[in-house]
DNA sequence: TTCACTGCAAACAGTTTGCAGGCGC
DNA sequence: GCGCCTGCAAACTGTTTGCAGTGAA
């Protein structure tokens, strides 16, 4: 399951990429981090001193990316996030008021997007862009829910 | 259900807000445009000759969603598109490869978005995010789902 | 040795903001 | 006449790209 800064990097390799200093570091930050949310610039400050340019952080993880083994989610606005591809079967849910977000597992999201699949044939991929809305603590504050953010 | 241009000036000056020739114009051109997505580039460009700043269109659009009479969606990557607040309440499926559009109608979200709000207590606003994937014609192209766009 | 990869800087898109002047009220 | 609203220009965020030098293979 959980995917080493090794495997990154022979994935690169197998897609005939050359493996730099920079890369090298950031697929350690990337599998260090498997479990967390981080947008390009999270993962050029975890390098740290050795500084990478934010330009190479986006090749690389568009490297990574076509090599499959990364995804990269819009939780709402701001920056897209990183994950590994392992991790990308899921549905965010991110609350506009407090920021808070949840995942739903892939299992929840079948029966609907497989019913969104039969009526209209769009296959969904639910991990690319978050579902926004109000969290259970910042929902009772809204009279209404059609109130803007 | 139509709003006409009237109706969205009567909002902004209900709301205290003073009637310009660039806000008459940008009102104008969404009740013309109500079954459209515009961004704040194309109401710019259909107001034509007469030139309102972007930036007033900008503003004027906030002020209108401040009024509870606009509303934005977020079609994937690209700018927010506006549409009367009427019309909103729909979730927007995208195709990530041809940009096919097709809309979900609330009653159909309901029971899922229902389902959401007893599991997780997330009340989720569907209009404001799209939905994205691939649809129908695009989707067979690719061998599995969860192959990048 | 070769050429993919790098850092730098500049361009980019979409959006926001500061400012001084103009016009709705 | 007061002050909200405007256009202009500049800043802003997130991301991409052109370029010449550097280091992986």
């Amino acid at each position: 399951m959980h995917i080493s800064a090794d495997q990154l990097i022979d994935a690169l390799r197998g897609e005939g990429h050359r493996i730099t200093r920079a890369r090298t570091a950031i697929c350690e930050v990337l599998a260090v981090s498997h479990t967390e949310h981080l947008d390009a610039g999270a993962i050029r400050e975890r390098i740290g001193a050795d500084g990478v340019d934010l330009s190479t952080v986006y090749r690389t993880l568009d490297a990574l990316e076509e090599a499959g083994v990364l995804a990269h989610t819009h939780l709402g606005h701001g920056p897209a996030v990183y994950h590994l591809a392992e991790e990308a079967h899921h549905q965010h849910l991110v609350c506009e008021r407090c920021g808070l977000t949840v995942a739903l597992a892939a299992e929840d999201l079948e029966q609907w997007t497989g019913e969104i699949r039969t009526r209209t044939g769009f296959v969904i991929e639910p991990s690319h862009f978050a579902l926004t809305g109000l969290c259970a603590a910042c929902a009772p504050q809204t009279p209404d829910p059609a109130t803007r953010a």
